[in-house]
DNA sequence: ATGAAAGCGCTAACAC
DNA sequence: GTGTTAGCGCTTTCAT
């Protein structure tokens, strides 16, 4: 039994008309138009026999044609993080929707991986790509500017590249988060950051010194950064803040806070007894521990639908290009206890 | 300015040669071979010109001619889930590192989806699947066969169809986990567990089960099954367990964990002094609170590695089919406290 | 209303 | 050692 997939030809021949006709047809049946020009009886034989034969197109085939795969890239810096799994989820669903498939990829903020990538999904023939750019990517990113590959960043924007984004109000979001932890009475207070200079963490950063210094309070030094490859590090930074009578603590990521919690408990502290404890995204861990975490909630769905539908509107676009949208979505407040 | 691709014909044109030669000459690098049957500098030449002018070979253009996409896909129930994220990870490195793109897709357990799912695979020349298969998924799984995709299922086998398939020795991690329940001198034990009927729970359940007969324990009726679409049952379970006075809880999965944990907490109850608990798969959650809970760790690097290489073995066969393979992976016991 | 034919970029068999 | 050519399955233009 010879296997080869069905095609149109074979349609062609079953249904006894040619096979620009069966082409016709199906991308007719495909994009769900009822009126044909072709003759009604003819349309329906050919739809007949394709179904009778289990006909598939082949996508190849077509891509080579028409130079059109309907497939997009996501690129960030791992999949297997809750942020991105969580994102990335969404964003399959919503290709899904809109008839696209999704290639993803992680960098580990490598460079070289990055461009790699880059190469592999251009090769793929990608429509259109969705990164989460990592620190020092610049350059990488603008290469996909200069090969006139669509493409939003997620998460994060880049200094001086004028692209598509959909990102978290992050200042807004460091300040709520901020004002949060001054409501219950916290006075010292103090953040602790990644080294990395993301735009992201940046924003967030300055919403908490900003909200400071509104509040009269001092926020230079006041912020802590740890490198990502030393998260180690936390835990005497945590030890020097409670000897320096620190009340407040506010980690600027979830995986941040995560260590954070897990030095707190480790010595034995409670919150919000000996700590107050604030932070970005939510954790299971916090609600299985009734522990009092207020936390920025950042809109997950609309993240992948709004980068999903802002990259196919650049993608599907007949002719030209759209100036670059930037889609800054707003932060919610959860407070627990 | 034109933005068409650079093709093998303008490296031709560019390197006064033909593109027959051309695309000799890009194969041969590509394999990493260093002996050429062509005259070296012409090699040299092509080479030259193929890197200045940034040259990319087109996928759909090969994958037509070729019938091999180099892309593999891969169906969970959800991406986004712990377990699933891990191993698609890893999954994506191994494939990564072996040449091979990846496509992932998340059914929720719902059948239609995943029938969807095969046909968009299907269409876009996956040469290759990987499954993890959920409840009533047999007749599409079996339409994989038929249509004589390679395939390897994950983390849960069907009955009755005899495939490639990468799993953990369920039996054993149930037994191994009971003990370490007994062991702390638990005698009152209850599992719960998911009324879906997949191989990996039952295994758990078995080994459970057996464990329990061994040390001459009742384990009828002491088994209580979640429908995960109402997994707000679990408190009234819980509770119950309490008045029976069951000291010790085994969970079938890690977020059957979770929600008990909410229980648990939400109750005021501690642990282990209130219930010893055990599980599989880790959690921050656990670790963060300083939480005795034991638990059966799978080998997630592994089970992405194997079910890749399988996987491939199978693909990139050049006749002929493999007979089916099973790869039990070990659970490891992780005592805390 | 229908069909013939060109061609997307590539590989591989074959000829020179 | 190098070039010519057929053809993978599809879409699309142009005839009829």
């Amino acid at each position: 039994m010879n296997t080869r997939r069905v095609s149109i030809k074979d349609i062609a021949a079953e249904a006894g008309s040619s096979i620009a006709l069966v082409s016709f047809v199906m991308n007719n049946r495909a994009s769900g138009q009822n009126k044909y020009r072709v003759n009604k009886d003819t349309a329906r034989r050919i739809l007949e026999v394709a179904d009778r034969l289990g006909y598939q197109p082949n996508n190849a085939a077509r891509a080579l044609r028409c130079g059109k795969t309907n497939t997009i890239g996501v690129i960030v810096s791992d999949i297997s993080n809750k942020f991105f799994a969580d994102i990335a989820r969404c964003i399959e669903d919503r290709a899904h929707q809109r008839n696209y498939t999704v290639l993803f990829g992680s960098t580990d903020e490598n460079t070289d991986k990055l461009d790699n990538l880059i190469n592999v999904f251009q090769n793929k023939g990608i429509d259109g790509l969705i990164i989460a750019p990592s620190e020092n990517s610049e350059e990488s990113i603008k290469r996909v500017s200069t090969l006139q590959i669509p493409m939003v960043l997620l998460d994060r924007e880049l200094p001086g590249l004028e692209t598509n984004s959909v990102l978290l109000d992050n200042l807004k979001g460091g300040a709520q988060i901020t004002e949060a932890l001054l409501a219950r009475g916290c006075r010292h207070i103090e953040m602790i950051s990644y080294s990395m200079r993301l735009s992201n963490i940046i924003d967030r950063e300055t919403g908490f010194k900003l909200c400071m210094e509104k509040a009269g309070l001092a926020s230079e030094g006041m912020i802590y950064r740890i490198r990502h490859d030393r998260f180690d590090t936390i835990s005497q930074v945590i030890i020097d803040a409670k000897e320096r009578g620190v009340e407040g603590l506010l980690f600027a990521t979830n995986s941040l806070a995560l260590s954070g919690l897990r030095v707190i408990s480790r010595n034995g502290w409670k919150i919000p007894e000996d700590f107050a404890v604030a932070t970005f995204d939510g954790n299971d861990a916090f609600e299985i521990n009734n522990l009092e975490i207020a936390y920025i909630q950042q809109p997950i769905a609309q993240f992948g639908t709004e980068a999903v539908d802002l990259l196919l509107k650049n993608v599907e676009l007949k002719t030209g290009t759209l100036s670059p949208t930037r889609i800054i979505l707003s932060p919610k407040l959860i407070l627990n206890g």
